[in-house]
DNA sequence: TGTACATCAGTGAACGCGCGTTCACTGATGTAC
DNA sequence: TGTACATCAGTGAACGCGCGTTCACTGATGTAC
C-alpha cells in the first residue's frame, strides 16, 4: 500500500466538506468541480478518483451531514446528543437562531438546497428525506405530548423550522427574517409543549442569540 | 408603428410566462434562454430586445405572479379575491392542496426556488419579500384573532404553507409530502383561528382535494 | 540498513458541448401621400 | 384605393467562455529483499 491507509478517505473526507460549504453557498449549478477541488487544495483531475459524477458527490454531502459521527464536533452543526427530553426545545432554539441563519458555509443543507434537491435526482431526495424523517422522529420522541398528535406536531416543528429558514433566507434584509425566526420559533416551542420561555427571568440571558 | 400598440408587451408577457415555467420545474441555471424563448414560439436572438439579461428576466417572473392582475384568472392560481373573512382559510387550503403540490409548472415561484432566490440578487429577493409580506399581511387580516399575537400567528401560518410545501417537494415519494401537507395545515387552520374542519361532515365532501 | 520496485492518489492538458450575449440582417406591419 | 416608405420585433450565425468529463502521465509512498 503506497499511501497511509486511511489516506484516501480522509482526502474524500475534505472534498466532501468543501463540497457542503460552496453548494450551501452557491448552489449545485453555482459551483464548478474545479472550484471544489481547489477549495480541498487538489487538481480537479483527481475528482473521478473518488466520485462518479458532481451528482454522486452531490448525493454523498446531503448524505454525509447527517450520518457523520465526526459532524457533531463542529462548531456550527445542531448537536443532538443531549438528553433526549430537551433535544425537541434544544433543535428548535438551535435551528432558528440568528447564528443559524447568518452562518451559510456551514449550514444544513436541508435549508440552503431544498429546491436544488427537488430537481435533482432519487438519491439525494432519499438523503433529505432521510435526515428529515429524523429531524421528526426525535421532535416527537422528545415532545411532552405523547397521544396520537405528536406525530403531526413534529411534522409541524419541523416544517416551521426547515420552511422558516429557507424563506427567512430568500427575503431581502435581515428584519422579516428576525421576525420570521421569533414567530416560528414561539409556535414551535408551544407546539412541542416545551413552553415558550422567552419571557421567562431564568433563561432569558443565556441565550443571547434567539 | 410599424406593430399593434401592445404586440410587444404581449410577446414579453409570453417569454416571462413560458419562464416561470421552465423556471418553476427545472431552477435559474437549469433552464437556458433558448429554451425560454422557444418554449414561447420565438427565437433566442430577440430575446435582449426585451430583457437586459437572464438574471433580470428571473426578478421579472418573480415580481408578476403577484402583480399581474390577469394573474387570478389562472386555473391554477391561488386566487384571493373572495371576501377577507374566508381569505385566509382558503389560502391554507389552496396552498396545501395535492393539486398544489403536483402542479409544478404553475405553481408559486416562492415554493419553487427559494433558495434560488436566496442566491440571486436584491431585486429577486426583494420580489420574493414583498410576495410573502402581502401572503402575511393577507392572513392576519383575516385572523379571528386580533390581538398581537396575530402578526406572530400569520407569519408561522405563512411559513408553514410555504416551508412545509418546499420540505415536501424535497423529500422522497408520496407518502411524507401528502402527511405534511395535512400536519401543517391542520396547525395552520387552528392558528389563524379558522377551526379544522376536517372531519366536519358538511366540508369533507367538497374538498376531495385536501 | 539500503536499494529497486510496484502501487495508485493526484496532475494537468485536452475533448466536445451548450451557455449567455452580440449583431448585421430580414420582413411584416402601420403610415403618408 | 393603391403604392412607397420607415419602423422595429424578430431572426439566426457567430463570439468567447467555462463547464463536466477523460486520460496518459507523474511522483510520493510502503513493501520486498
Amino acid at each position: 500500500m503506497p499511501y497511509p491507509p486511511n489516506h484516501r478517505q480522509e482526502t474524500k473526507a475534505k472534498i466532501v466538506l468543501s463540497a457542503r460549504r460552496l453548494f450551501n453557498r452557491f448552489g449545485f449549478d453555482g459551483v464548478s468541480i474545479q472550484q471544489i477541488m481547489a477549495d480541498a487544495g487538489l487538481t480537479h483531475g483527481g475528482f473521478y478518483k473518488h466520485f462518479a459524477s458532481k451528482s454522486d458527490l452531490y448525493a454523498e454531502v446531503m448524505a454525509r451531514f447527517f450520518t457523520d459521527p465526526g459532524r457533531n464536533s463542529n462548531r456550527e452543526g445542531v448537536s443532538v446528543d443531549m438528553k433526549v427530553a430537551d433535544a425537541g426545545a434544544q433543535i428548535v432554539r438551535a435551528y432558528l437562531s440568528r447564528s443559524f441563519l447568518e452562518e451559510i458555509d456551514n449550514s444544513c443543507p436541508m435549508v440552503a438546497l431544498p429546491s436544488d434537491v427537488a430537481r435533482r435526482d432519487k438519491k439525494a431526495k432519499q438523503a433529505f428525506h432521510t435526515a428529515f424523517e429524523a429531524m421528526v422522529d426525535l421532535l416527537q420522541r422528545s415532545s411532552v405530548k405523547k397521544d396520537h398528535s405528536s406525530r403531526t406536531s413534529a411534522l409541524a416543528i419541523a416544517a416551521l423550522c426547515v420552511g422558516g429558514m429557507v424563506v427567512a433566507r430568500a427575503g431581502e434584509g435581515h428584519a422579516l427574517a428576525n421576525e420570521l425566526r421569533r414567530a416560528a420559533m414561539e409556535v414551535a416551542l408551544k407546539l412541542g409543549g416545551w413552553g415558550d420561555d422567552t419571557n421567562s427571568k431564568q433563561s432569558s440571558r443565556r441565550r443571547s442569540n434567539d
